[in-house]
DNA sequence: GTCCAGGGCCTAC
DNA sequence: GTAGGCCATGGA
């Protein structure tokens, strides 16, 4: 399974339907770190009212949210779901920058990729999806990102096994994929748009776009 | 009222 | 090593 011909026309199909996303939204670099972990299993729109509450609240520095109180970020973030543990999880993250790299995080990407990501997983609340994602759309790193949306598309699509690991399915991206961070961010902001839009839990419904895409591309579908 | 969201941790077996 | 429960708000 190291074609990865049609991993690139499936991206160029989505692009072409969808447009570049522009991802990740965020102002500032740890302002997409903090939206990384906001995000777990929570609609983007409930993260961005608890990204404003941090704003609003001077909380969006390393600085500022590791000795803040407890209290103050989860009414902050209320908005995002589990705010008691994202709470506890930002506070946690941001005071391990603090002591590790004195909050810069110029110090903090310098780190060679692999220690880096073995550093951050070791993070309570910080799992390979968020890691991977602080590690492409912060650091630029190139990381491929994968999550519940991409391990449902591809494995209906038969490119993909239905119980592969996440780091199976990163191995198989990357391998077949050019390491490209461009590529690599735009690429999963296609695929989350594309399982917002069309490939929620629910089998696929009609007027998929996959469909044509498939259709197109000689790609069988299950 | 039910289902789900741009996951991850903890516990049991 | 893995299946199941839990965390919780807000929109469809």
């Amino acid at each position: 399974m190291r074609d990865g011909e049609p991993l690139l026309r499936i991206y160029y199909a989505l692009l072409k339907k969808f447009g570049h996303r522009g991802w990740w939204p965020g102002e500032t670099r740890f302002e997409v770190m903090v939206g990384a972990i906001l995000t777990q299993n929570t609609s983007w729109r409930n993260v961005e009212k608890a990204i404003a509450g941090l704003k609003q609240r001077g909380l969006l520095t390393p600085r500022s949210l590791a000795t803040a109180d407890l209290g103050l970020i989860e009414n902050a973030i209320r908005s995002s779901g589990f705010y008691k543990q994202k709470a506890e999880r930002l506070k946690l993250f941001a005071h391990w920058l603090m002591d590790k790299y004195d909050g810069e995080l110029d110090l903090l990407f310098a780190v060679p990729l692999q220690n880096l990501r073995k550093e951050l997983l070791s993070l309570k609340g910080i799992g390979p999806e968020t890691v991977d994602s602080i590690l492409l759309y912060a650091g630029n790193k190139p990381v491929f990102v994968i999550d519940a949306y991409t391990r449902r598309i591809f494995w209906r699509l038969g490119l993909t096994k239905e119980d592969a690991k996440y780091d199976e399915l990163q191995e198989f991206f990357e391998s077949c994929l050019p390491h490209d961070v461009e590529l690599f961010k735009d690429y999963h902001a296609q695929i989350v748009e594309l399982g917002k839009t069309y490939c929620r839990k629910k089998p696929l419904c009609a007027g998929c776009p996959l469909r044509a895409i498939c259709k197109n591309s000689g790609i069988g579908m299950s």
